[in-house]
RNA sequence: GCCCCCGUAGCUCAGGGGAUAGAGCGGCGCCCUCCGGAGGCGUAGGCGCAGGUUCGAAUCCUGCCGGGGGCACCA
């Protein structure tokens, strides 16, 4: 029986006390079960008899008994018991919780999927760094934490569409440009000009093409570089980020929206919703009417439209593609980004409350030796995705970056990452995945073969570790539901460190399954070794959601 | 000045209103004739402060105090 099963022969137990004129309430929608944090509890425990207690106009330990009469009568529930204040503890048959195993091998690939998002048409914008050079360290934390996310989006049964919007329209580029010119003529950097050394590689390799670029009057040799320059810079954003397993649907060029028009017919939309208005020279949108704390410029006074216009544009332009979320991911300098976009969303007539969602990241500091390395894309001294993944790898590199929150400054550590014991996360949590693989190949050596579901005894897996196991198998689709609907893919890693490779590791310590010397095969050994197979399939689906291997072997 | 994020064990971090707040590292003490000890077990140790909401607050609200980041007719 899996918690969502058990929730709901709760809710139906509810369901019958009203019926039976016993509970004067609605009854909820849903009833979850939670795994308390003392096992004395139970296996499961739910609050919902407190809940229902003010509604209904009864003692609370009086709602529970009445539920609990009802949930003893249940197949597969063991024991029921009303603690505390009015919790009830549930307690599941052996049997019923082995099936968890079956259950996980019958989904195979699948387990962990669920339709918590279905129907939803998501579009994850992440990423998006100015096309002048690498991806910097801030940008690989989006990378791995936003394909993550659209993965678990991915399995709780949403359509996304991950997007990269490529902002080479703007001063940023332009300087980029300016700075491969002055690299390539010998002049002096302009003010604020990109520093690093690979800027004068990009340099060369136009100049090798165009021998004549460096002749032509500085107009046109800029507009050489930049229109050179930017397919060499996205060509090689893309292939670091698809050798970091991440691929981008939609590369959306800034530039496109002017040239397609769109930035005009985003100003024209906006102007027939009313919000937007003419004062001294300039366009402006009205987003104080929604929040901000002053209205943004959509074209200035000298005839240039603004990168805000841009976004509006954008932002349209999503909508119009059919996407019903538009998830941005972005970095901690743009937090006062946020009103402005739900502004645009309130300005074109959209509830911003469901179509934009703004997930905002902190910065991550790499910590080499001990100390923080300085980063700075300007002077062209920083830790490039490239440069990160040759340290450490990609596997350490993601996992690191997506198990924690975006909230909280990152420090990752490069010596940690890449050490082989259980104070390296990653490691831990390959580690136990390697462990399931190596039990099943040695059963395989000794000429044991897989157990088919359907014939092995359940019941035999009653060993306090095969329980802590297979409750924490059980719960990995809610993990995954929670994880996707809170945009939180940091959820999923911890409860594959903390839950499932710490109870796989205890369970290896603590349950033989093969024999050794000249023992005889045991009974316990089929259900262990179906236990060894459900926990590997969820650590590799699990893994999978974060972009990260399951080795074989170590 | 205004805005955003953070403050939980000595350190790095989990904990979307529930019972006795969890992991890893570091301390201390244990466990290898045995499927991979690259592990496991035990033990000590914590919610920045003050109010509020609630039957119940690390969690929600307000105010302080500390740390980080940000304010544009830049992108």
């Amino acid at each position: 029986m899996t918690p969502s099963e058990l929730g709901a022969a709760v809710r139906a137990a509810v369901v019958a006390a009203v019926d039976a004129g016993e509970l004067a309430v609605a009854p909820p929608a849903e009833v979850a079960v939670e795994r308390p944090r003392v096992k004395e509890h139970g296996d499961y425990a739910t609050s919902i008899a407190l809940q229902l207690a003010k509604p209904a106009g009864r003692p609370p330990r009086e709602v529970a008994e009445l539920l609990a009469a009802r949930l003893r009568e249940v197949d597969g529930i063991d024991a029921v018991e009303v603690a505390g204040p009015g919790f009830l503890n549930l307690r599941l048959a052996q049997a019923s919780l082995g099936a968890v195993a079956v259950q996980v091998l019958a989904a195979g690939e699948a387990y962990g999927t669920n339709d918590s998002a279905a129907g939803q048409r998501v579009n994850l914008e992440f990423v998006s760094a100015n096309p002048t050079g690498p991806i910097h360290i801030g940008g690989v934390r989006w990378a791995a934490v936003g394909d993550a996310l659209g993965r678990l989006l991915e399995a709780s049964g949403a359509e996304v569409a991950r997007e990269y919007y490529v902002n080479d329209a703007g001063n940023q580029f332009d300087l980029f440009a300016a700075s491969m010119l002055a690299r390539a003529t010998g002049r002096k950097l302009p003010e604020g000009g990109y520093q690093g050394d690979y800027v004068a590689d990009y340099a060369a390799r136009i100049v090798a093409e165009r021998p004549d670029v460096s002749e032509l009057p500085e107009e046109q040799a800029l507009a050489v570089f930049r229109e050179r320059g930017l397919p060499l810079v996205i060509d090689e954003i893309r292939a670091s980020l698809s050798s970091f397993g991440v691929e981008f649907e939609v590369w959306f060029s800034e530039q496109s929206l002017e040239l397609s028009g769109a930035r005009e017919q985003a100003l024209k939309t906006l102007r027939a919703q009313g919000h937007v208005y003419d004062q001294d020279g300039a366009v402006w949108l009205r987003t104080s009417d929604f929040g901000d704390d002053k209205d943004r410029v959509l074209v200035k006074s000298d005839g240039a439209s603004t990168y805000f216009l841009s976004d509006a544009a954008y932002y349209l332009d999503k909508r119009g593609r059919g996407f019903d979320h538009c998830l941005y991911m972005l970095g901690a300098d743009h937090h006062g980004y946020v009103g402005r976009l739900k502004a645009i969303a309130a300005c074109a007539g959209d509830d911003p409350a469901t179509t934009i969602d703004v997930r905002i990241g902190q910065l991550v500091n790499v910590v080499k030796d001990g100390q923080v390395l300085r980063q700075s894309k300007r002077l062209g001294q920083y830790t490039s995705l490239d440069d990160l993944v040759s340290l450490v790898g990609v596997d350490a590199a993601r996992y690191l970056l997506a198990r924690s929150s975006v909230d909280s400054t990152l420090d990752l550590d490069i010596e940690q990452a890449t050490r082989q014991s259980s104070d390296n996360p990653v490691f831990y949590v390959q580690y136990a995945a390697t462990r399931a693989a190596s039990v099943l190949r040695n059963a395989a050596d000794m000429g044991i073969a897989e157990p088919d579901p359907a014939s092995v005894d359940l019941s035999l897996l009653a060993h306090p570790r095969e329980n802590e196991l297979l409750l924490a198998l059980a719960e990995f689709p809610a993990v995954v539901a929670t994880a996707a609907e809170l945009r939180e893919p940091h959820r999923v890693a911890r409860y594959l460190e903390e839950k499932v490779a710490k109870s796989a590791q205890r369970f290896w310590d603590d349950c033989q399954v093969l024999p050794k010397g000249d023992e005889e095969v045991a009974p316990t050994t089929a259900p262990r070794l179906l236990l060894w197979r459900a926990t590997r399939t969820v650590l590799e689906n699990g893994l999978r959601l974060l972009g990260v291997n399951a080795p074989e072997r170590m």
